[in-house]
DNA sequence: ATGTTATCGATAATTAAAAATCATTAAGTG
DNA sequence: CACTTAATGATTTTTAATTATCGATAACAT
């Protein structure tokens, strides 16, 4: 007998093959409802449920992680991105990818305190809406 | 007769002199849950309800502002401080003012995009966790 | 093609933060 | 001091996001 516990295999559904095509032809950070709204146009039947089920476990699988932003609910991006930051659109509510950083970042922090990371969030309008 | 709608008198209670006093001598952003416990000192008996009222009433009268960071619940400040952003310690969980900003943050914003502010968050182990 | 079962979709349940309710208390005016 | 009523404190309700439930469906190994 085996002392191996077996993972149940998981299924390549097209629920799951929808929300991560979304996440590649989108490349920025979406919402739980934009995922739901933006993966329906595949599977128009899909329900929010799903949703969830699968961004929790695409998080689990190092394939998604969660992008926190002031005073929002959680979105989600592809993980394995290099460094970057956000910005928040106030009119679309829309959030983009933003490429690069900047020096002295960790230098702000007042004396005897360690800094190990950060995060910069934009606001204003996206070349959409302004 | 007058058409002036009178405004309902406020009055100065002991509970909103304790929050105000909490505010003065952390110098921090606080939670409503800081708050509470931090006036409890003062008034032993204070409700949570009394502290999101008075939360509430002092934002909405310019005393507070709120304080946003990513994935957390609202935090306050007094207002009008000039511009500074914030350290949020892992291990005590305490928000930190930072003084002091950095040149170029908005030229990070891709082309097209218009910037009109922007919050630096820092994280790591404070002075007194380290 | 068939059987097993992971996953689905619809909906109910849970959770945490904030707001509403209401009888009681106390600030501040006269 | 006495009175009016803003504010309190304990509690319930609401709200919004996420998770759990469960019968039905479809992925996929055989």
């Amino acid at each position: 007998m085996s002392d191996v516990i077996k993972t149940p295999a998981s299924r390549n559904t097209q629920q799951k093959q929808a929300i991560m095509a979304v996440f590649q032809a989108c490349a920025r950070p979406l919402s739980s409802q934009e995922i739901l709204t933006l993966s329906q146009a595949s599977v128009a039947q899909l329900g929010i449920a799903t949703v969830y089920r699968n961004l929790k476990s695409m998080v689990q699988d190092g394939v998604l992680q969660t992008v926190s932003l002031p005073g929002e609910a959680p979105r989600y991006e592809l993980a394995h991105l290099h460094h970057h930051h956000h910005f928040h659109c106030r009119l679309c509510d829309k959030v983009f990818d933003v490429h690069g950083c900047l020096k002295g970042v960790h230098e702000l922090a007042p004396a005897g305190f360690i800094v190990e990371s950060h995060d910069i969030t934009l606001y204003g309008a996206c070349s959409e809406c302004r």
